[in-house]
DNA sequence: TTAACAGTTGAGCAACTGTTCACCTGACAA
DNA sequence: TTGTCAGGTGAACAGTTGCTCAACTGTTAA
């Protein structure tokens, strides 16, 4: 059976209100949906939530955190990018040393809940 | 310059302690850096994230999940299935109706947390 | 100047992912 | 039985993504 995009079903007049209600209910967070998708996107990839995890201990220069992931210093440096572009990382350039670091405690929070959270 | 795999730099025998130290930090939260990263990756896409904060309001069927999204009822099906996977919500049949909700509150309170720390 | 090094960047590629489509199952009503 | 509806599923496709490679910038020391 073909399913239109919309998908109304027939027991949609039913629920007509609870439906309503939910879509009310996302409209309203709609400006905040997209950071926050983004937010658990950019967590959701193991490399750079293994770079938040050993910055949420210590400053690191894209050296070491090569070296303690266990990839290129150019791999690094591309899920550092995204990570700054989400303004989830601070640097300090110091001679030919960059060390990165976490720009607030929000993000560690975060990782910290969902680590409580996880094994229940 | 070729870049390999371990990518060690000359400042790695002066920071060797940290570095040892971060290493063994992530090993001890090997186990648990998987299904982190899972969860984090699951709520990192807009439909399932979607589907996630209209189940912490309300109790819905698939047909009904696919009218608020506005994708079809296939796609929601797919994307539950993900959701089923990761034990973060279930469902109850009732006739031809299948109605999900939230597994238990930890992944409500994951997202909470998220969307307090994210408008900073 | 020159060489070496830390880090960045863009292109390219292989792997992954979310959606749609078509088809299927199971429940219910006629 | 037959038709209809809610939902599930696999294949296929288009779009995305993370990595590597090669080349580049800027800094430091010889």
């Amino acid at each position: 059976m073909k399913q239109t995009s919309h998908d109304s079903c027939d027991r949609f007049l039913v629920n007509a209100d609870s439906v309503r209600a939910a879509k009310r209910h996302l409209d309203q967070t709609r400006e905040r949906l997209f950071e926050l998708t983004e937010t658990f996107r950019i967590l959701g990839d193991p490399t750079r939530l293994k770079i938040i995890l050993v910055l949420k201990e210590q400053e690191l220069c894209v050296c070491d955190l090569a070296s303690i992931l266990d990839v290129t210093r150019s791999a690094v440096s591309h899920q550092l990018r995204q990570l700054k572009n989400l303004r989830l990382v601070k640097f300090r350039r110091d001679g030919k040393v960059t060390h990165y670091s976490l720009k607030d405690s929000h993000i560690a929070i975060l990782v910290e809940t969902a680590m409580e959270h996880i094994h229940e």
